[in-house]
DNA sequence: AGTTGTCACCTTTAGACAGCATGTC
DNA sequence: CTAAAGGTGACAACT
């Protein structure tokens, strides 16, 4: 293998030294093929090699390289977590006077500091919305790296990712593009479609034995023949033999609820393991004590956990923390943490290999699978990882095997084609002045790897979009208005944008729960569902209905759609009304972690509700905006003086309000009274 | 009368980006 | 490709 030293040849030594005190000594061999591929050279590249086996190393170097000669880089990841943690890695680099910089929804770097940045960690979303405000630094990338940019192929998600690399080129005509992507069949048309080097390898540094279960054994693949193996009786044992090696497991289940219940079914056999944890369990009852939080602080004291999108961040970077430092033994996840942040394993366990999906129980995709086996053997710390897939029958065993360990994941295939992502995409390219014309679009268009993969253009689908944008006032010949800037600037669907033009067009008046509504029958909104106990909903609507500007016939095909709007909306006014965080969970079946989504995106559609009035000068603006800051705070108007106040919150804020205290001139005057209600030193911090 | 056990039937089902301006209990 | 876990309620067998 290639030693660092032989990197000075490109860098300085100094960046040498830096790898060598972060331990690095050695090239793996993916690295090295990239060094002899151009990877100090202007050429782009695709890297499609596993998960942990360097991919960030080889961006990371190429970046430094860049940024030595002058140049500005943009690193670009799917998730805010995952610009976090790259952007706390990188920051390693400022030793040598490298400046980075982050901008997320939730995390930003100054502004002004962005631009003077050598490289900037964003999501791909954030990356886009930054081009739509005119962030004139983005104008002046000499290198930008795609990570997990087979997220293409996402039908939600994989649009902006193909856009933003055809958008950030067409404005840096000499831009470098280096593509990380897990391994893939098709990395060679992603290469060919960037113009670009690929190096492709199975290589890991940690090897991976994969094998699928069945209770008494195992089975895997050995040079290309099917073995069977003995094994424990049961999964639970295989689990416990784990551990008395010294290892962590990594459960992966297929819905919030068996991930819950098998963590506690677990936490039985994990408890003779376990030092202390009542420092992490307390940490996760810190924001939340509600039901799920008591269930997984319980867990965590037991030694081990469970891992969904219904935890409190805070909850998650505890969790996740406490599996790294090994006092939590078992985790047991949603696929949450299958292509989230890096958390391996010695040993990985699906416990179904299939995933109820819109009316139909199915088999996850192949890719899908590879993503959380490759969390499997944790480098420098297991000689090697397994992923173990469980089944009932020998039969069963077979065919799983077939499909998965000797299978091949599926193609990245682009998902531009929609006409939700068109509109979007198109809207955002005639407010940037990116197209002025029917040509420029397709032009536009023809550098996408949509374009790249179909023979077919898009020119009808186009054709119609435009006409639609125009209808809806946010372009006239291919040039934006004002109000398509705006909607386009907000990065929110146009369709949405339309609604709310539409709706305040309407009515000059709307109470909290209609405009709360509004806000839930864009497209942009996460819906509740309804289950069958929501009976009250249609009670409460009964009670409401007068407050409610559209409401369908009971009849009606939208009449579920509605219900379900109906329900977001009702936990929202719950919220803004100061309801208790756990009760609203309960009431609405949701976890904390839903709850603070849901109002997340709640606030920005507020948000994008009240530029929009204030843009049309509607009296209603001023109402949207009491709503966004009480959607912020989740507090009843009269609190809002109070909540400006840093180290103020919901509670505290009720609490001041009941005594008399209700801004901070009655705070500076009746001291006392404060300090008894939530403690001096609270009202100290506030104070200064 | 209250508790426990059994069984059939019913219900439910993963994830998470964006604006703006800075910090909850 | 088309399940399965967990909850619920009815009912019987116990203490």
């Amino acid at each position: 293998m290639m030693n660092v030293d032989a990197l000075s040849d490109h860098l300085s030594k100094y960046v040498v030294d830096i790898l060598k005190k972060r331990g690095i000594e050695r090239l793996y061999p993916p690295q090295e093929e990239a060094v002899r591929k151009g990877l100090f050279s202007n050429k782009n590249l695709v890297v499609a090699i596993p998960t942990a086996s360097g991919k960030t190393l080889i961006a990371e170097l190429a970046m430094i390289y860049e940024v030595i000669r002058g140049g500005k880089c943009l690193y670009t990841v799917p998730l805010r977590a995952l610009a976090g943690e790259k952007f706390e890695e990188f920051s390693k680099w400022e030793e040598i006077g490298v400046k980075i910089g982050i901008s997320t929804g939730d995390y930003e770097s100054r502004d002004e500091w962005l631009g003077e940045c050598d490289i900037v960690v964003t999501t791909s979303e954030k990356a886009d919305s930054l081009l739509r405000n005119e962030a004139s630094w983005l104008r002046n990338l000499s290198l930008l790296v795609v990570d997990e940019i087979h997220l293409i192929d996402s039908a939600k998600r994989g649009a902006t990712l193909e856009v933003l690399i055809a958008k950030l080129k067409k404005l840096n005509p000499n831009l470098r593009i280096i593509a990380l992507s897990a391994t893939i069949p098709n990395a060679d048309e992603i290469a060919e479609w960037l113009n670009a080097e690929l190096i492709k390898s199975e290589w890991r540094p940690t090897p991976l034995y994969e094998y699928v279960f069945y209770p008494g054994r195992l089975l895997k693949f050995e040079n290309g023949f099917l073995r069977e193996v003995k094994a424990e009786s049961s999964i639970e044992r295989l689990i416990v033999r784990t551990l008395e090696e010294g290892g962590q497991v990594l459960v992966f289940e297929s819905t919030r609820r068996n991930a819950e219940s098998y963590a506690v079914k677990i936490s039985g056999y994990t408890k003779e393991f376990v030092e202390d944890n009542s420092d992490v369990a307390e940490k996760v009852l810190e924001e939340n004590e509600g039901e799920m939080s008591r269930k997984l602080s319980e867990c965590v004291k037991l030694g081990s956990a469970f891992h969904h999108a219904g935890l409190l961040n805070s909850q998650r970077v505890a969790i996740e923390k406490a599996f790294r430092e090994g006092r939590i033994k078992v985790l047991v996840a949603t696929p949450t943490l299958a292509a989230g942040v890096n958390l391996p394993a010695r040993r990985v366990i699906l416990k179904s290999y299939r995933r109820y999906d819109s009316g139909a129980y199915a088999p996850i995709m192949v890719s899908e699978y590879k993503q959380m086996a490759g969390r499997a053997g944790r480098p420098g710390l297991d000689e090697y990882g397994e992923a173990i897939i469980v089944t009932k029958t020998r039969d069963e065993a077979l065919k799983v095997a077939e499909r998965y360990l000797a299978g091949e994941p599926e193609k990245v295939i682009s998902k531009l084609g929609s006409e939700t992502h068109l509109r979007f995409h198109t809207l955002s390219l005639i407010s940037e002045g990116i197209a002025s014309s029917f040509e420029d679009l397709l032009d536009f268009y023809s550098t996408t790897f949509f374009a790249y993969q179909n023979e077919f253009t898009l020119e009808w689908e186009i054709r119609r979009i435009v006409l639609q944008l125009e209808k809806w006032g946010m372009i006239v010949e291919y040039a934006p208005t004002s109000f398509g800037k705006l909607v386009s600037k907000l990065y929110i669907d146009p369709l949405s944008g339309f609604i709310f033009k539409e709706e305040l067009s309407k009515f000059d008046e709307l109470s909290d729960l209609a405009m709360l509504h509004l806000i839930c029958r864009t497209p942009d909104m996460e819906l509740l569902s309804i289950r069958k106990a929501d009976g009250w909903i249609e009670n409460e609507l009964e009670n409401l209905r007068e407050e409610l500007t559209y409401y369908p016939s009971i009849y009606s095909a939208e009449y579920d759609f509605f219900l379900r709007e109906f329900k977001t909306a009702l936990c929202l006014y719950d919220w803004i009304n100061e309801r208790d965080e756990d009760i609203i969970c309960e009431k609405y079946g949701i976890a904390p972690g839903d709850l603070r989504r849901i109002v997340e995106t709640a606030e920005w559609l507020m948000h994008s509700l009240r530029r929009i009035a204030e843009h049309l000068s509607h009296n209603l603006a001023s109402k949207a905006l009491k709503l966004e800051m009480r959607l912020k705070y989740g507090v009843k108007e009269e609190l809002l003086d109070l909540v400006k106040l840093k180290n103020v919150g919901r509670k505290r804020a009720r609490k001041l309000y009941n005594a008399g205290i209700r801004n901070l001139e009655d705070l500076i005057q009746n001291r006392k009274i404060a300090e008894k209600l939530i403690g001096s030193r609270i009202v100290e911090k506030i104070l200064s």
